[in-house]
DNA sequence: ACCTGAACACCGTTCAAGT
DNA sequence: ACCTGAACACCGTTCAAGT
């Protein structure tokens, strides 16, 4: 193997990493006003070929979960501002995963990608720090006495999951009040 | 308006009856083995042109829905048989959930279809049925005291969808376990 | 009225040529 | 090595012509 570097190998990184952040942009902007938009609209609001596309983001679900990281990540970072604004931190845990909903349902395309086998890998990636955001959530109802110990981040947010899989209507919010309800007194159980 | 009905239209709509029935019996064969399988290839497999099988499903989740409608129908009506097997309602609960999440996640695309808002009235016409059978193990587990009473059977099998969104693999099932004893824990809570 | 199927529009994906 | 963008393959959708 050769293990000779041109100089002009840093530069193309530094531009290969500059049309990575370009594509994860446009594509930020786009799938918000249209998640279906084509992938070449998207290479063409980066600036860049489609074949360039292609081989940073080989599917449309590694885009749009890369699109999404820094929003994940941001609201993964409130957990602790919810937790110490609510006396509660049942309260607080039911306000961050409305706001979690809200969020996943406005991003058009994530929930489906993150219940996706196929990305099942970049999920976890994904998701590491959001686990850790619902871990210290929880901990905190434990220690408050609304939920009893033991239970697993990821088993929290697939029971809360169907948050953003109920209808945007007045009778889908209100199920979603109802299922909070029951999954809490379930949770609330012991083991 | 013409009030004359030509008397070739009879055989006419029994054509398209039968048009219908072999579009549907098509996609059910060919969405078992790719869930993506054009449809230009289940018109061709069922015999009738593009056209039709466009007017007769003009999306692809109408087509699914339709596909699997007499499935459904059929674990619908296995509801009683469960509940008379058992001893245990709770148990039969169980046991018919789980075997209605194997059933649609081998029906490809169906649990994607079952919570897509464009098929919404499409979807409350299909689970009107099982909405009915899900009533009735909801009311055996409340009268063996499993179950809290005025749970609405809708928000059950809501809440009871992790189990077809798990992945299907050791953890997976494991995982499913756990979340069944826990939303179990919170259906039995009082209201 | 319903149907066929060729024609069209559109988009994902590849790959030869360029830097 | 990375990139461009034309070319290709494929599939959903339409619609003129047929019965």
């Amino acid at each position: 193997m050769s293990d000779e570097t041109p100089a002009t190998y840093g530069t193309q990184r530094q531009a290969a990493a500059r049309n990575r952040v370009a594509i994860i942009e446009a594509a930020h902007e786009l799938f918000a006003g249209n998640p279906l938009v084509p992938l070449s609209e998207v290479a063409k609001r980066a600036g860049v070929g489609a074949g360039t596309l292609y081989r940073h983001f080989p599917t449309r679900e590694d885009l749009i979960l890369a699109a999404y990281q820094h929003d994940i990540d941001r609201l993964t970072a409130t957990a602790d501002e919810v937790l110490q604004r609510h006396a509660s931190a049942k309260t607080a845990f039911i306000e961050w995963f409305e706001a979690l909903a809200g969020y996943i349902r406005l991003k058009h395309g994530l929930g489906d990608a993150l219940h996706s086998a196929a990305a099942q890998e970049v999920v976890k990636e994904s998701w590491g720090p959001a686990g850790a955001a619902v871990g210290k959530l929880v901990d905190a109802c434990v220690a408050e006495g609304a939920m009893a110990p033991g239970h697993d981040p990821a088993d929290v947010i697939m029971l809360m999951s169907f948050l953003w899989r109920v209808p945007n209507t007045e009778a889908g919010i209100a199920q979603g009040r109802r299922l909070i309800a029951t999954v809490f007194a379930g949770l609330d159980a012991p083991a």
